[in-house]
DNA sequence: ATATTGTAGACCGACGGTCAGTCTAGAATG
DNA sequence: CATTCTAGACTGACCGTCGGTCTACAATAT
């Protein structure tokens, strides 16, 4: 019989989440099966399902973690200083990817796994609580943006929302594309074009004046493929 | 041994089609087993499996062939005259349900299944194929609209698919409203606002003239729900 | 103080149950 | 007699359950 290690309850917890996190996002959620968890934390089945409901609570907790980390961090960094609407929006974006990345390979890792058929769930799941926490935050933006005469909408309280299912549609298109570059450097050009549809796109919404949104960094995206500034004329 | 009942091909198929159709907006596809769709035509599991490959290369036949009726039906409706970019368009989105409804029960069943977490694969593929087959029609329309000046957009080609985006993610929250209007007929109100957030946002997207844009037809809306006229001023 | 008993709660792993999908014998058909 | 089709037993992969164990520590007795 394996040995028997007894640590306490958050502590184990922890362990699960991370093991489970890690997993999650190197192989996919479905792929993933309970057994992979407990063997990578070397603990046993019971032992799971005695800090989790099931597999699916624990992705639940998993997603509300990140977005709550995310909300965190955007409201303080957003928040923090005495910006207009444009400058904390472009800040909201910028922060908005709760998963700290810290180089190409591993945002490349996270694509490919992200959108994946078998991640459907795991998407849906983090979306539905990114949405939920950080809504508010962005509907206060877009009413601040509003009162300085930035932006044009009569809906403000609804489009939060919807800017939230663009992005993740975004996401889906360009993580098509970025996962292509090094076969394919000419789609570079296509994804600039997309950042370029996505940035009019959310002026028209927002009702923002042309150019004002730049919420996909272009310098640091060419700096990202490694592209000189003398490209295309 | 139970009978053995031999049909020909493709009547076969269609049996198992048309079962798999019916139980799956039912019951939901996960929650449709195999099991389940071979009881309710009569037959076993290798016959199943001899005419599809799998349960979800079923489900991927199902939505082909949805958006393919659809894509039918709209090409034709909207082609068949000489109109412009804004009727058509009109046209468009009344077609482009590929399910036909004939009446409000149906319409709640449906989206009481087709909006829950155990469909998001069934959502994804039926999505997935209609953008597929419909994008190039609803671009053509963009086009001639821009052509007749009706629309105004420097990327008729990227938005089409982004359309379909939106209209998805409005399905989504306009099911969880209709499924309550019958204990909550005060969110009939809350129903036509977001008829109207969307409305202004295609326009906004196509630029397209205000309140040029009705797909949404109010006033079948409001019969829909027996409603009078002299509702809220 | 020290021994004994009791209890909570962390932990174990065999087992049950559910499905999708496979395999093979054999019936029908041409 | 070969091909096409069908039946349904079987497999394997999972998720989740359950009875029961082990340990730290509290309560109680000596």
């Amino acid at each position: 019989m394996a040995k028997r290690i007894i640590k306490e309850y958050e502590k184990r917890r922890n362990e699960i989440f991370d093991a489970a996190k890690t997993l999650f996002f190197k192989r996919g959620y479905e792929n993933t099966t309970v057994e992979t968890i407990i063997d990578s934390v070397g603990i046993s089945k019971g032992t799971f399902y005695y800090y989790f409901k099931s597999k699916e609570e624990l992705l639940d907790a998993l997603a509300h973690e990140s977005a709550k980390t995310a909300f965190e961090k955007i409201d303080s960094a957003v928040f923090g200083n005495r910006l207009n609407a444009l400058e904390r929006m472009r800040l909201y974006f910028q922060y908005s990817r709760s998963w700290k990345l810290d180089n190409r390979d591993m945002l490349k890792a996270l694509m490919k796994v992200l959108y994946t058929p078998s991640n459907l769930l795991l998407r849906e799941k983090f979306m539905e609580k990114q949405i939920e926490l950080l809504k508010p935050t962005l509907t206060r933006i877009i009413r601040q943006g509003i009162d300085e005469g930035l932006f044009h909408t009569p809906y403000p309280d609804d489009i939060a929302e919807i800017l939230f299912s663009l992005f993740g549609n975004a996401g889906t298109s360009f993580s098509s594309l970025v996962l292509t570059v090094d076969e394919h450097p000419e789609n570079i050009d296509v994804l600039l074009h997309k950042f370029k549809v996505y940035q009019d796109l959310f002026e028209r919404i927002l009702g923002a004046p042309e150019g004002s949104i730049e919420f996909v960094d272009r310098k640091y995206l060419k700096k990202y493929f490694f592209i000189n500034n003398t490209r295309r004329r």
